[in-house]
This record gives structure tokens, sequence and C-alpha cells, in this order.
DNA sequence: CTTCAGATGCTCT
DNA sequence: GAGCATCTGAAGA
């Protein structure tokens, strides 16, 4: 079963969040094809969680897709100019999801680099390289996923998860060990901002 | 390697 | 009007 279905989203957030580490995120665009695998989340994990959107059942105009069913993208829009994408977890009802902060690509490096720079992978420096996709809104406008994706199914269309990728075998990618920590600009969150809610590995080289 | 200011506009009160 | 689940380039060490 290599695309995960809707039972893998149906579950507690921290385990979703962790679960989806080396999973491959497939974006499918106009004549392409582009694969990363999930390097960094953060849990959101709901009601409960100070640093939420969804703080006390809070429901805006803006965080509606939280309280719908999992499996869904939740995409919003910060800081004037990034978008970030997040997949909402646990039951409908339960505004949680989890944040995708960082990728390494696998699949149309080049296509994420013009997106991002202007010009192909092979022109990137160390320095460009190691920044293509490790923030939650550089992916994004790499991958071009913007607010249109709000509310997108992962389950079916042109942004799914699977186990594995195309060309990629599992001895390509040797589990690695998953670190925790903070979540990262969530200085309001109080309490909340301590949680090791963050996963994430280093990637080599 | 690190800090730092500025960009930019949607969202909610 | 204030705040924001961020990014960039420039400058310093």
């Amino acid at each position: 079963m290599p695309v995960l279905g809707r039972e893998f989203y149906s579950r507690g957030t921290l385990a979703v969040a962790k679960d989806l580490m080396g999973k491959y995120l497939v974006r499918t665009l106009p004549g392409e094809t582009l694969v990363c695998r999930i390097a960094e989340t953060e849990a959101y994990t709901g009601a409960g969680d100070k640093a939420c959107h969804s703080y006390g059942y809070r429901r805006t105009a803006r965080n509606g897709v939280m309280f719908g069913p999992p499996g869904h993208a939740y995409v919003y829009f910060v800081y004037g100019m990034h978008d970030c994408l997040n997949f909402v977890t646990e039951a409908e009802g339960e505004p949680c999801a989890v944040l995708i902060r960082a990728l390494e690509p696998i699949l149309g490096a080049d296509s994420m680099s013009l997106r991002r720079y202007g010009v192909s992978y092979d022109e990137l420096n160390a320095y460009r390289r190691k920044n293509l996709l490790n923030g939650p809104g550089k992916l994004c406008r790499a991958l071009d996923i913007t607010r249109a994706l709000n509310g997108a199914d992962l389950t079916e269309g042109s942004l799914v998860l699977r186990d594995d990728a195309p060309g990629v075998s599992l001895t390509d990618a040797p589990p690695r060990a998953i670190l925790s920590g903070p979540r990262v600009g969530i200085d309001y969150a109080q309490e909340a901002k301590e949680y090791p809610y963050r996963f994430y590995y280093e990637i080599p080289k």
C-alpha cells in the first residue's frame, strides 16, 4: 500500500508527525512530477495546544479545514509572503495538524530550483542547495503549493504521500536517527513553546 | 559561522 | 491596528 490512506492521518498527531519522517511527498504539476522526502515536521495538537491556530476550538475562516476530516491539506499564509503546508490529523472535529518544515529533493530538483532561484539545480552553490527546501515557506514556493491547495485531499490528486517513491529503493534511504526539540516561531505560546513537538533528522552533506 | 532589519499582506479583534 | 507556525541579503566576527 504505497499511497498513505486516510487511516494514516486518523491517529494521534504526535505519532503522525513522527511517522511522516522519511515519507515521500509527490507533487504532480502540469507536465512533471516532483518528489521529496520529509525531513522535518511539527505537531500542532489541537484545542489544548496554546501554539495551535485552533486552541480552545477557536474556529475562523482561515483554520476551518483543521476541523474537517483528516488526510487533507491545511495551507495558510503568514508574514505577508509565505504559505505553510500542514496535514490535518485525528478525528473530524478535533482540529489538529502537522506542519511540514523541511524536505530533501528526490526528483525534479531543477524545477524546484528554478522556482526558487531562477536557475537550475546544477548552478546552485552548496549554500543554496542546503537552503532549497529547509523551511516551511521555502518548500511551498519550490513545490508551487499555495492556498489554492487548502482543503485538498491527500489520498488522491496533485499532492499525495507515499511509503516509497519511483526510482528510490529502501536501501537508498537508510533509517536515520529522529531527533526532537521545541517548535519554531511560537514565542507567544507560553508553556507550550517548550514542548518537544518538532521532529527532524540531520541531512548528510 | 552569526546577528539583524526589512519586506509584505492576510487575519482577527 | 497589531500580530504573525518566515525568508533574505548584508554585514560582522
